[in-house]
DNA sequence: ACCTGAACACCGTTCAAGT
DNA sequence: ACCTGAACACCGTTCAAGT
């Protein structure tokens, strides 16, 4: 005997696209990037996408599929370069260059980088670009393939430390404080060497770390077993 | 007019042990090497130390504050090598293989240790053992700050990821999945050398990922600015 | 099949009150 | 000063019900 509820007209949110894996990812991505990992929560999504939070579980089985599915997204917008300008390292460092970017403009991404390994294609895409390139250089399958393991988790773990003292705020300037303050006793050599710490600007650091790994690359004999 | 609460004899939890930083910091660390970071909560910490979830304010500012002074405690177990024995670079190897199981063991610790540099007391030892070790090798200030940052932050990266392996299940046989299912036309370098990225063992791989570093900070030249 | 509100079992943090 | 229960504003996930 209750009243029927008032029909609500349509037109009232007749935008409301269709859901779907890309919408979500999409709004999902845009989300991460205005208020960081902290910010993002299926439930903010879900509103985002004017529903109830239950309702991205048809397309997801949980949060971390969601996550895995926005990195993968996001690292579409990696460039790989693609002419054959330029020595395949002065490629390979670009490639770098453009993947650590990638991470650290979206705020929390580096962060998602280091919490999984994306199996998706886009991931897939910058592997085979980047074996292309040391292959290029003369390194053997074996030689390349750790290689690409070792530089794309050193740029990840660059990103994701870049991104912390970013957002967490200048905690560079504590680092300062708490070397400038050490005991010369206690820590001599830290002491003599604490203005070493902060030499070289973060980009031309990048690039060196980069050098040193490639270089490490090609000299170090390949393990035996 | 209510009556009083029935007296509870403090017998029955006489060993309420004072609150303390320590105290806490311990309690912490047992919790998070049995549950791991997601089981990781102030909620929970209290409960263990039988009080109510505010009562850790009175100690720390907040969860973060907390994750860091449980970092430094957890440094305080890797052996810094103390004897001459061996060469620096034996050493030096073996005080990152130390630093990777310390963070490696206790479930979740390489998880927080990527999301903030901790600058307590502990790690500044290690630190300085690493300056130390490096000079002995011959290896100048400038130089040395640059191996530190590019060693610790490897062997952290390396201990998240491993971490993820272990603890988010067997991916890795979803990852060879991934790479044998590969279309060999879109992805030919990657689909024929997709072995190579199972190749040796995770320690010797460990070992020579730290010798590529090595090699490659003693053979490249510094970065300019 | 797709979508949803309500409910469940949690969070970190704050606050007013107790000792 | 130290400690605390209750409250606040959130979470991810499940479930039964709706279309």
């Amino acid at each position: 005997m209750e009243d029927k509820p008032a029909p609500v007209s349509r037109r009232n949110r007749p935008a409301k696209a269709p859901l779907s894996r890309e919408t979500i990812v999409a709004t999902a991505l845009a989300l991460l990037e205005k208020d960081g990992l902290e910010g993002l929560s299926l439930r903010r999504v879900a509103t985002q996408l004017d529903t109830g939070p239950a309702s991205l579980y048809v397309y997801f089985a949980n949060l971390n599929d969601l996550h895995a599915e926005m990195l993968d997204a996001a690292f579409a917008e990696v460039a790989l370069p693609q002419t054959r300008k330029g020595n395949w390292r002065a490629r390979l460092k670009t490639l770098l260059t453009s993947y650590l970017m990638v991470l650290y403009n979206k705020r929390g991404l580096a962060q998602l980088a280091m919490m999984q390994v994306s199996g998706g294609p886009n991931a897939l895409h910058i592997v085979e670009k980047m074996l292309e390139l040391l292959m290029e250089g003369g390194v053997l399958a074996t030689r390349a393939a750790l290689a690409v393991d070792a530089l794309l988790l050193h740029v990840t773990a660059v990103a994701a430390e870049q991104c912390n003292w970013r957002d967490k705020g200048h905690d560079l300037e504590r680092a300062k404080t708490i070397l400038n303050s050490l005991s010369p006793e206690e820590f001599p050599l830290l002491y003599a060497s604490r203005d070493q710490f902060f030499s070289s600007t973060p980009k031309s650091r990048f690039y060196w770390a980069l050098d040193v790994i490639i270089d490490g690359v090609l000299a170090t004999p390949l393990p035996d077993d």
